[in-house]
DNA sequence: CCAATTGTTCAATAACTTTTGAACTAAGGA
DNA sequence: TCCTTAGTTCAAAAGTTATTGAACAATTGG
């Protein structure tokens, strides 16, 4: 059970803009950077939007090649394709990355951070 | 008469990253950046468009902060609001441009340089 | 097996965007 | 003044995208 991704050099920049020109996918996107890399689950967004609308733009992030899903169990662990979309569209995916880190405008996730077990 | 323009700081990430993200508007931002910041007019692009179709992203441009056209006579003179952008969005605006450079997939404008008279 | 958890799919609707043609304004030149 | 050039505005139509709820599938744990 694996889920269609584009391969880098399927990915296409319009798409790409496109698809992060929409504050919910943004948000989604600058949460994903400030993990660096830790694998999240569709749940951990659901602050974002309901789990079917949260759906859509998850897949609309997978096929435009910004993130990818692994199977893993029930869970879909999403990453970011940082490097794939350096090596395609260089510094992009970086300086949207800073730019919305700053936006005040962009919907927030989680008003708390990662639990860790006492 | 003088045109609507938004301030610097009004500048929107998922606007600019939205508008960005149709295949017209980033042909028109590449050859804007083709020409260095020569101020061209809407003809230019009839390539692209019908003069209303043209009109209708011209404004979607500008209404997001992109391009600035100057009122001259009859015509709007069109220029990249590079300093801004990259004021607002520091490497955006260059990467999309760089990405943009190297896009068969996107329309082209003329199949001619500008005309030197001899 | 049963129930809970995680997420998808589907169809409907609502909301927005793009494209078009006709009518219009405004400036410039003959 | 009249004609041309340059571009806008408007309203309609077409197309696309976002959001919703109900129903579904797949895995995990008891």
């Amino acid at each position: 059970m694996t889920l269609p991704h584009p391969n880098t050099d399927q990915i296409s920049l319009p798409i790409v803009l496109g698809v992060l020109g929409d504050p919910t996918r943004l948000a989604i996107v600058r949460y994903l950077a400030s993990k660096q890399g830790v694998p999240l689950n569709c749940s951990q967004f659901l602050d974002l939007g309901s789990k079917t609308n949260l759906s859509y733009h998850l897949a609309k992030l997978r096929e435009a090649g910004i993130t990818r899903a692994e199977v893993a169990g029930t869970n879909r662990m999403i990453t970011l394709r940082r490097a794939d979309l350096d090596a395609r569209f260089p510094g992009l995916l970086d300086s949207v990355i800073a730019a919305a880190v700053d936006d005040p405008a962009l919907p927030a996730v989680g008003g708390h951070d990662i639990e860790m077990p006492a």
